[in-house]
DNA sequence: AAAAAAG
């Protein structure tokens, strides 16, 4: 494999934005931002993919902040040139937090360049009073900016580019049809840019119709694992009633790192959180039944480690960049793969090691066989084991400590209860363990320092069947993201130890 | 069916 060390300078970005990105440490692309760069420049249309926490926001936003800087035929006038419209409220927050940092040298004659958050759960003055002093690019959730653009205060037609962050989420039916009204008061002559880890074949179909002839980006090879090498990914039969307990014992194991537990419903979430904090663990929820404040106070202060676990509903799954998550539970099952792989994917970034941990009870089994079975996660089916023991967590034997960065000391598998070696229990549980895919020097960890591969990330029996990280424009030929097997030797009966949950 | 997103 060929290591390129390209630099943001070299693909033709401005010094500004150069600057702002070295000033950040960020001086060499990840692989899609560097794939998307040229195409993104010349003004086409495209599809950007890439796995969870690989550099999707600026694969986007430094093209796009270049594009409309550097257009000496349509100078900026404080107009929206650019739109970005994201699924949640804080990924609003974040993506324009990225946009703004990398912006900051950029100047408009004598006024820095603008960008603005429209977002939804905070009062209209301040949002309306942005956009009047000048706004070049805008970042928002769909509900506020067509409340903004019917009330005259938002004008999108004078776009030069449209992006859709999390594009599938926001072509899925409860998003849809406000996105097909935002796309009436977007120019034709727009370039769309649409980003996602996931992007199921029906949404490519649906985004080509209103897309001028996109090229369709791929960071990895177009079969390769939807997820990381480097997270392990455990999932674990429960009882409803005993998942409280499972989660506190891995959580009191788990030292400094974060953690983020996902839920499928609010009340869920805001119970699960109440009963850890009565635990004494510091801990935030974030979901939609709570205020815009709470919301983002919660997410603050995971982010500052104030607290170290957020309970959370989907609403957090995606795109949610945050350091050092260690650890992601699925206390309730995800509904589907795509909700699996972007939770999950809160660990695990940018060449970090994760951890992945799903509870599944009775009512959950047929959802996580679906996924286990979409995704080739060749997980052993929890159902084996259900309805032997109340007490599983007694014998939980989760990795609570991330050993370190992929090119640091080998990550342990979980060892499995003496008494199952003992085959004293063995008939009751197994945890239901799963270390996928072990072979972890690649892509992953490249990328991760920023370097960028010709065979980008994961390589498997597969790959070569694809010009990894080439772009294609035919489509069609991508397949759901893991109906192949990718099967691998298990050993879990010689697994080596992990740190302990109860101690033994 | 739930969650998200306007209020």
């Amino acid at each position: 494999m060929t290591v390129l060390k390209h630099s943001f300078a070299t693909l033709g970005v401005r010094e500004e934005i150069v600057r702002a990105l070295a000033e950040d440490g960020k001086e060499h692309p990840f692989a899609i931002q560097e794939l998307t760069m040229p195409l993104a420049l010349a003004g086409d249309d495209l599809i950007g993919q890439a796995r969870t926490g690989m550099g999707k926001t600026l694969a986007f936003g430094v093209p796009l902040l270049n594009s409309i800087t550097t257009d000496t035929e349509r100078p900026l006038t404080g107009a929206p040139r650019a739109l970005i419209v994201v699924p949640t409220r804080e990924l609003c927050l974040q993506v324009h937090g990225d946009l703004s940092g990398a912006a900051k040298y950029l100047r408009v004659g004598d006024r820095a360049l603008s960008v603005v958050p429209i977002y939804g759960g905070r009062p209209y003055e301040a949002q309306i009073e942005a956009l009047q002093k000048g706004a070049d690019v805008v970042v928002g959730t769909p509900g506020r900016l067509l409340d903004l653009a019917n009330q005259g205060h938002l004008q999108l037609g004078g776009l030069s580019v449209l992006v859709l962050d999390e594009a599938d989420e926001m072509l899925d039916l409860g998003f849809l049809p406000d996105i097909e009204r935002i796309l009436r008061l977007t120019p034709d002559s727009r370039q769309a840019m649409l980003f996602s880890a996931t992007m199921p074949d029906p949404i490519i179909t649906l985004a080509r119709t209103f897309m001028n002839q996109p090229t369709h980006i791929r960071a990895e090879a177009p079969h390769s694992a939807a997820t990381h090498d480097t997270t392990e990914q455990f999932a674990y039969r429960a009882h409803a009633m005993d998942k409280v307990e499972m989660v506190s014992r891995i959580l009191q194991a788990n030292g400094r790192g974060a953690t983020m537990i996902f839920t499928r419903t609010k009340r869920t979430a805001q119970k699960v959180s109440d009963e850890l904090a009565e635990r004494g663990f510091k801990v935030g929820a974030v979901h939609g039944d709570l205020g815009q404040g709470a919301r983002e106070k919660a997410l603050k202060s995971f982010r500052t480690g104030e607290i170290d676990v957020l309970v959370a509903t989907d609403v957090a799954a995606r795109g949610i960049d945050i350091d050092d998550i260690t650890h992601v539970i699925n206390y309730q099952c995800p509904d589907d793969e795509q909700a699996y792989v972007h939770r999950i994917g809160r660990t695990g970034r940018a060449g970090k090691t994760g951890i992945a941990v799903t509870l599944v009870d009775w009512d959950e089994m047929a959802k996580w066989t679906a996924i286990d079975k979409a995704l080739a996660l060749d997980c052993p089916d929890p159902a084996e084991t259900y309805s032997s023991s109340p007490h599983l967590y007694e014998e939980l034997n989760i990795p609570t400590e991330v050993k370190g960065t992929v090119g640091g000391p080998k990550k342990q598998a979980p060892r499995r209860p003496a008494r199952d070696e003992a085959g004293a229990d063995s008939a009751t549980e197994k945890p239901r363990t799963r270390n996928r895919q072990r072979q972890r020097t690649r892509g992953a960890a490249k990328a991760g320092t920023g370097h960028v591969e010709t065979t980008t990330e994961s390589t498997g029996p597969d790959s070569s069947e694809a010009q990894d990280g080439q772009a294609d424009n035919a489509g069609g030929e991508a397949g759901p993201a893991g109906r192949r097997r990718r099967r691998r030797p298990r050993k879990p009966a010689d697994a080596a130890p992990g740190a302990s949950v109860n101690a033994g």
